[in-house]
DNA sequence: AATGATAATGAAAACCATTTCCAATAAGAA
DNA sequence: TTCTTATTGGAAATGGTTTTCATTATCATT
């Protein structure tokens, strides 16, 4: 039985509610796993609460990249794109984007050797920058099958 | 002796001119190591040559990322920055970013045994989802010695 | 040098994702 | 209920980037 969503408390300990359209917009980021832009969430949610407005989809995302509950990305295309963050449900991963078509495919082959060596990179230039550093991003880019 | 930058058969080559305001731009962008958006670019350049405007400074910019001369980059202050592709004068690097105050720092440490790993990563990542890996992207988030 | 064909340019306008404003509404506390 | 504050939606503003279009520069050919 699953039980509550794991971000269910965030919202209150930071003193925000957990309105209607917040859990619209996160429901919608739940069900899929692709890369959705703020207008794509907006037409999602829109199907099923007419009301709920752009303007409430990106304050909403916004509230949600700072909580840590969601993560904004850049691929290149002009607008932004979010994705829940790692958890249980999401596995950590990378991206492999296409330059010419825009797809972009997530793996998750390597990334406990990629993990091993980013964090004694990240150790090493903390110290030596004084940096505190708190994530790291890995893309690569090239063509895709249907592109190349 | 320098000879002339590497860059200038490229442009021959692909059947471009290398006129005025293209020179003045890649002169800009060789003689900083700072990730200039294309205001800043704009800005520097008019003050050599006031004549040349700001929309062909972005068409300029997108030509050499097409030519591969120069790389576009995204660190989320809401513009594109850019900087000379990797070559004699420029060594491979990567990016740590405060995502407090937006600063940027290159760092070349470790990029031989990053090389290694993430050449490895592509290798197999190419196979298995048939994809042309052309470069990637490592860039580390964090607080700097300032923002911490 | 003059000509012609085409590439390149600059200014203004258009574009478009995202933010800001602001008045109206919803939610929780008292 | 009533009060206080958070949240919301629509319209307008913002700001980086692109497009349009008429003009100018460049190069190859006379």
């Amino acid at each position: 039985m699953p039980g509550p969503p794991w971000w269910y408390g965030r919202f209150q300990d930071a003193g925000y509610r957990l309105t209607l359209p917040r859990q619209a917009i996160l429901g919608t980021l739940s069900r899929t796993s692709k890369h959705l832009s703020a207008e794509e969430i907006y037409l999602s949610v829109h199907r099923a609460y007419p009301a709920v407005g752009l303007t409430t989809v990106y304050r909403t995302l916004e509230l949600l990249v700072r909580l840590g509950i969601i993560s904004k990305f850049d691929f290149g295309d002009g607008r932004s794109r979010y994705e829940l963050t790692t958890s249980r449900q999401r596995k950590h991963h990378h991206h492999l984007i296409c330059s010419r078509c825009g797809r972009v495919i997530d793996y998750t082959d390597f990334i406990d050797e990629e993990t091993e060596v980013l964090g004694k990179i990240e150790r090493v230039l903390s110290q030596k920058y004084n940096f505190r550093i708190n994530n790291h991003r890995l893309h690569f880019y090239g063509l895709c099958d249907k592109c190349k």
